[in-house]
DNA sequence: TCTTACATTGTAATTCTTATAAATTATTTT
DNA sequence: AAAATAATTTATAAGAATTACAATGTAAGA
């Protein structure tokens, strides 16, 4: 059930001077029920029915909050927008490069890479991205026409 | 000497229907001889005094050119401008958190993540990116007092 | 209640990149 | 070589995503 980290972020967010308002939580809920990776405007778009006043600038201003306090974290890619995943847990992503989709999955040794890395270059390694790109089945089973 | 690899990169050109131009000319040996990874503002600025008149869509369009006949690569970066490498054989890169230097380093093998990740996604994989975070040894050194 | 701190809103500004149209330059055709 | 065609450059406007800012609103603490 997604309220159950819904809850704990909440509870993440009472620890800290971080007030909790009718925006906030109605984003929050938003990313832990879709559980998929929106984009600032999806989330902006999705909850203007409830909330036809919220500006743009609110839902920036919160996921940069939630980012700082380390319950969503931000994905970016290269020419479009940003995109927010709440599940902070590690894991990599597969990216249809056809429609764009984005699927999680898991994977366990590429900490590996990070030594190799620290060895060959002389920095001290903190973390890597990784993402994998392909087709969906969705979008294979289109092209077979 | 990176001047061969520069006329492999107009030999590749001459094969298309690409014409050869004092600008194309001066990006390409800006990017062989400086070995790094700028920004298309970087080239920009660094072509102004050969080029006063040169507009800054110019060098977009020619990364864009370079960029489809196959010579050079764009690296996309969430928040700031996207970097060019005309090292198009694969490798990876460690990016430093602080200064935001950028590294080549080769990995052998993560053709596995991708052959995991379609078995576990039904995803037609394609290819794969990753870059690995840190701190390079000038600003280790720096934080040291 | 009064004061202070935190949030939201609406809008302007910023940044990176692309689109467009006119002017140049190069290539091909006559 | 001159004319026609195609590719390229330039200057500038437009676009999209994100942030900055100031005014207003709301909650918490004294
Ligand atoms: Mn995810
Ligand atoms: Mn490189
Ligand atoms: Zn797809
Ligand atoms: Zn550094």
């Amino acid at each position: 059930m997604a309220n159950e980290q819904l809850q704990e972020a909440i509870d993440a967010l009472k620890s800290t001077k971080v007030r909790m308002t009718p925006q906030r939580h109605a984003i929050l809920e938003y990313l832990y029920n879709s559980m998929s990776h929106p984009t600032a405007d999806e989330i902006y778009k999705a909850l203007e029915g409830k909330f036809p006043n919220m500006s743009v600038a609110t839902v920036y201003n919160n996921l940069r909050v939630f980012k700082d306090v380390g319950i969503v974290k931000e994905l970016t890619y290269g020419d479009s927008s940003s995109r927010f995943d709440c599940v902070t847990t590690e894991h990599y992503h597969v990216i249809c490069s056809d429609c764009g989709k984005i699927v999680d999955f898991h994977y366990p040794g590429l900490n590996e890479v990070e030594t190799l890395a620290e060895h060959v270059t002389g920095f001290k390694v903190d973390n890597h991205r990784m993402e994998v790109y392909g087709t969906c089945p969705d979008c294979s089973q289109q092209t077979q026409h």
